[in-house]
Order: C-alpha cells, then sequence, then structure tokens
DNA sequence: TGTGTCTGCCC
DNA sequence: ATTCTGC
DNA sequence: GCAGAATGGGCAGACACA
C-alpha cells in the first residue's frame, strides 16, 4: 500500500468523533490491506514500529523532529519551532511547510523500513542521521502526508484511535461485524501483539486467533484498577469484595519456566536485567516449574526495616550498576495474583480460586512476599484497613470482585484502588499562586493555555517560587477563562520578585491563587521551592486543581514554603 | 572528561 | 499518574 | 462506562559539545 493512500484514511479518522464511524472507516482501510503489511499497519496507528515489549523506540521526539523537518524544507528549527508552538502540532508544522511538496508513491512498508532504520540507529552521530533519515522521508511526501508521518515519531497520531477501536476494526472488516471483539481481545491480552493478532486472522482466520494462548516469558496485558472515592462506594458497588494494601513501587510481572526467568513492568517492557534478587528469589521461593506471577516491587532498607519512597525505588530502573544498586537498594516484591502454574492459564479462574493457588505457590516471606488479602462486605471494616495502609505510609488499598476473572488489559470495577486523596475530606491541599502559562499541544491549542506554572510565597525572601506545573483538574472552559484572566496581567519579563529554573510561555504578575491537591510532596531538582545552593527543591506529586480561590485572596496569602516543608515532614505519619 | 539536552518510561 | 469529554 | 487525549514529577541513559 502506498503511504499516501493510507494517510487518505488518516484524514478521514481524524476529521470524525463518533466512534461507529471511527471503526468503519478504519475496517474499510484494513481491509484494503494485504497480510504482508497488516502488522506493520497495525503498529503505525499506534504510532509504534513494534508491539510494546520489543525495544524499539525511534529515538526522535520534539526537538530533534523540529531539526528533521528544518532540514528538509530548509528553514531554521526556530521557524519549526514557532509553527509549532502557535499550531499545537508538529504535524501540522510540517504540513505547512511542505505546501509545495508533490510526494512520492513510497510505500508504507518502505515507511516502516526507514523509521526501524532510525530506531536502530546507535553511537556517535545518531541525532545527525536520525535527522538525514526522517529529512529524507519528508522529501517524499505530500503536504497531508508528511503531517501524519511526523506524528509517529512523537507518537501521537491524532486519530481518535487506540488499542480497543483497532480490535473493533479488526473484527468489523474480517468478520463481519463489531461482535467478535471479544475474540480477538482475549487474543491481544495473552500475547499484547496487536500486529499478531492482525496477522493471524488475515492469514490463519479466527481459528488461528483462538489458539493463541498465555505463554510463559511472553508477556500478558496487565489488569489495572479503576477508582472509587470511599469505601461506602465500594461497598455499594461491589458488595464483598477482597482487600490488600497497595504499595508504591513498580509493577513487575514474574515468569518462571524452570530455571529460567524473565520480568515484564506494567507497560511490558522487559526488566529482567535490572533485578537480579528477584531473579534469585524467584528460583528459590516459587513453588512450580513454571508460574506467572503478578507483583510489585519495591526498595527496602534492611536496617529501618522500612519501604522507601518511591523516587528511591525508581533508581532501580537502570542499565549500568545493576549489582551496586541491589546491594544499596535491595527490593521486595509484593505477589498479589497469579495467572499461571505448571502449563495451565490461570487467567480464567475467579480471584478467590487464584488466591488460594497462590497460596500454596508462595509459601514462607522472603524476597518476595505474599501480599496479605482479607474479604471485606462492609464499609466501617474497609474503613479501618484504608486507614491502617495509610498509617503505614502505604499508598491505600486495592479492593477486588472475589469472582472476577483476570482480566488482563481492562481497567474496570473488577479492581478498584481506594486512595488517601479520594475520599473528599480531610485532604491536605494547597493554595499556590499562578506565575505563569505554558500555551498547549492539540485541543489545548484553542484554549491559549495548556498548563500553569504555581508557585508559592516565601516570606525568607519575599519571593515566588516555583513548586509544580498544572495539567489537569480544570474544564475546557475553565482553561479558556484562566487564559483570558491570565493574559490581563501578562508581563513582557519573569517578575523580579519570581525565582524560577523554568520558563512558561507567558508570564503574569503573581495574583491569582488556585487550591491544588496533590498525592504527596517530594524533593526536586527543578522546582525552587525551598530550594538553597546544596539542598533540592520541594515539589508536587500528580498535582491536580481542584479550585479556583476568590479574588479577596493574595498570593501572599497563599501555602508559604515553610508550611509545605512542615507538610513534607509529616506526611506518611498520619 | 564533565555538563547539558533530549528522550523514554516509571509512577 | 489524574482528569475531562464525546459517544 | 468506555475510550481517548490532554496534562503532572522525576529517574537513568544516550549523545552532543565545550
Amino acid at each position: 500500500m502506498k503511504f499516501k493512500d493510507l494517510t487518505k484514511y488518516f484524514e478521514k479518522l481524524e476529521q470524525t468523533s463518533s466512534r461507529l464511524s471511527l471503526i468503519e472507516i478504519l475496517s474499510e482501510l484494513l481491509k484494503k490491506t494485504p497480510g504482508e503489511e497488516i502488522d506493520k499497519i497495525s503498529y503505525l496507528i499506534q504510532g509504534r514500529l513494534a508491539p510494546f515489549f520489543v525495544p524499539l523506540e525511534i529515538g526522535m521526539a520534539e526537538k530533534t523532529v523540529a531539526k528533521a523537518i528544518a532540514q528538509a524544507y530548509g528553514v531554521t528549527s526556530d521557524e519549526v519551532t514557532r509553527q509549532f508552538n502557535s499550531l499545537g502540532d508538529m504535524g501540522l508544522a510540517a504540513q505547512k511547510f511542505a505546501v509545495k511538496s508533490k510526494g512520492t508513491d513510497i510505500t508504507v512498508n518502505e515507511i516502516h523500513k526507514t523509521l526501524t532504520q532510525i530506531a536502530k540507529t546507535n553511537g556517535e552521530g545518531t541525532v545527525k542521521k536520525r535527522q538525514k533519515l526522517l529529512s529524507g522521508l519528508l522529501s517524499k511526501m505530500d503536504p497531508i502526508s508528511a503531517k501524519h508521518l511526523i506524528r509517529i515519531p512523537l507518537g501521537n497520531t491524532r486519530l481518535g484511535i487506540g488499542d480497543p477501536t483497532v480490535l473493533d476494526a479488526l473484527a468489523t472488516a474480517k468478520l463481519g461485524d463489531k461482535t467478535k471483539r471479544k475474540l480477538l481481545e482475549g487474543a491481544y491480552n495473552k500475547t499484547s501483539d496487536l500486529g499478531l493478532i492482525a496477522k493471524t486472522l488475515w492469514e490463519k482466520g479466527l481459528s488461528g486467533v483462538e489458539k493463541l494462548d498465555v505463554r510463559v516469558g511472553s508477556p500478558i496485558r496487565s489488569e489495572l484498577c479503576e477508582r472509587l472515592p470511599s469505601p461506602e462506594k465500594v461497598i455499594e458497588k461491589m458488595v464483598e469484595v477482597d482487600c490488600q494494601p497497595k504499595m508504591d513501587g513498580f509493577r513487575i510481572q514474574i515468569h518462571k519456566n524452570k530455571e529460567e526467568i524473565r520480568m515484564f513492568s506494567r507497560n511490558l517492557e522487559e526488566m529482567t536485567h535490572m533485578f537480579p534478587e528477584l531473579i534469585d528469589a524467584s528460583k528459590k521461593q516459587i513453588k512450580a516449574e513454571t508460574a506467572i506471577l503478578d507483583t510489585e516491587a519495591l526498595a527496602y532498607n534492611p536496617d529501618s526495616e522500612e519501604f522507601l519512597p518511591f523516587q528511591e525505588t525508581t533508581k532501580r530502573r537502570r542499565k549500568h550498576g545493576i549489582a551496586e544498586m541491589a546491594k544499596t537498594l535491595p527490593l521486595k516484591a509484593f505477589v498479589f495474583d497469579i495467572l499461571y502454574k505448571n502449563g495451565k492459564s490461570l487467567i480464567d479462574e475467579p480471584l478467590s480460586k487464584r488466591m488460594e493457588i497462590l497460596k500454596e505457590t508462595i509459601g514462607e516471606d522472603g524476597v518476595l512476599i505474599r501480599t496479605k488479602n482479607q474479604i471485606v462486605k462492609d464499609s466501617k471494616t474497609l474503613t479501618l484497613l484504608l486507614e491502617d495502609a495509610i498509617s503505614k505510609g502505604l499508598e491505600g488499598v486495592v479492593v477486588k470482585k472475589l469472582e472476577s476473572k483476570y482480566e488482563a488489559g481492562a481497567r474496570n470495577f473488577n479492581w478498584v484502588k481506594l486512595k488517601r486523596n479520594s475520599s473528599g475530606e480531610l485532604n491536605d491541599t494547597i493554595d499556590c499562586v499562578i506565575l505563569g502559562y505554558i500555551t498547549g499541544r492539540g485541543k489545548r491549542i484553542a484554549f491559549g493555555a495548556g498548563a500553569l506554572l504555581v508557585g508559592l510565597y516565601d516570606k525568607k525572601s519575599d519571593e515566588f517560587v516555583t513548586v509544580s506545573k498544572i495539567g489537569t483538574g480544570l474544564t475546557d472552559e475553565e482553561w479558556r477563562e484562566v487564559h483570558k484572566r491570565a493574559d490581563r496581567i501578562r508581563v513582557e519579563k519573569r517578575p523580579a520578585r519570581v525565582n524560577s529554573l523554568i520558563t512558561p510561555s507567558v508570564w503574569i504578575k503573581p495574583e491569582i491563587v488556585i487550591e491544588v491537591l496533590a498525592d504527596e510532596i517530594t524533593r526536586s531538582p527543578i522546582h525552587t521551592a525551598g530550594k538553597s545552593d546544596s539542598d533540592p527543591g520541594y515539589a508536587l506529586r500528580f498535582p491536580r486543581l481542584v479550585s479556583f480561590r476568590g479574588f479577596d485572596k493574595k498570593a501572599e496569602d497563599s501555602t508559604t514554603v515553610e508550611e509545605l516543608v512542615e507538610m513534607y515532614r509529616l506526611q506518611g505519619k498520619k
């Protein structure tokens, strides 16, 4: 298939919002796709070259793509960046510079091949080589094709199409309608490879797809949690649940095939080599020939017997210096589910059964620890469990429907997380001052602002210091309003009383106060709140706006740095 | 050889 | 990660 | 309620460059 024919469909998809129409258009495209290309097209639609578990990253994003565009059309990268900032989309910027381009009949296969070549480039001169390869492709693009090509390395195709919609369209194209999606989805969840599902369906039909099964050593898509605001709502909706504490670490899927151990992240990246102690423990502690476990791994301090914050655990996600880090930051993995044992998939067994099997499979606690679980039917007990978890410095609890299967890849109300801040009351919110805004991308470009730079008042130095950016919690209308309000007090330069390492698109006078909710306060290399020459600053984890304070609230009435530091000291000790 | 920029991926 | 919105 | 698209902090690694 010619790439420009593919982008004709992309163009239609982009202009469509009805889900049924999206599926219709996409299935028309897929019908015309030969088996030889169907896998590649399935990946490209997602802005990828291969399934998640294959480490093939294009390695070009905003900055290098801008340079490639500049090179292709003989303009400076400043000009490209300027277009990007005003259009909110690098693809649109490329389209603009490509106005006079004719384009060739380059095929989808060739595009995929060159992008793969870009991904595989490494060593000295990588950046330049990649730019040259991408600008070479651009020279073969008409304006519309240039737009869609550019969006692929950015992983943002803006088509309104995700995995579930591709599955609907595959089913519609080959099996008549989307009712058979469930069958494709099942196979996808077990293999995590959309291209494989498509190719198998094309070449071997539905019966071929149905033969795809869970395999030890191949990652299964993780089941995810929905959220509910309170224990009462949980019991109301779920009646009886299994309740487990929620640890703050990495999700690790451990595969054991006799002496061979492999591990995958929540997003199916291979992490085996990072955690030697988990490899050893898996060999010793898993009482089965073959098994797949769902776990949460986090760093543990054997001296204090305490679990370390996420910021410490995340240092273990590395390629070099693994053995040394395994010594200084040893991990424990809390096992909370079992998906496979001794040649048999367990994902269709109810949770209660899986918990029994898990008990027999992981005995004594060691580096692997079976997560404590308890059946709960009343909101009072659940409240106590949640409070207990919080008082131990944990994130909260996860509750699960007892009879639910392991619905790989799903985020639904089979699994629900309850966190401290979800309950509504008793939240420690922070009053922040808006210091500037950042123009948005995509749909936010129309609102004038896509994120806010916010800070606190520092009494000691009588200045405003940054503590976070805020990109969520506002409705579309509120984004428009806050942009208007901000523009009335915009200033050309950073105000003298503002101390910031971050430069927003537009600085404003520090006057507007907002109430911000966050899950945690962290030490920060980039924010200036509480920062000194020798110590890092403080920042907010998962920040979101909850309200605009009234006009009576002055900037100097915002939360002070001193108060923030005190909150940092007290957190987790509740 | 040290530092800064950019990217991808954890949450 | 959290949140909002169209369907 | 699902699916998708906006957006957050912060870590390590790969390169570029002085």
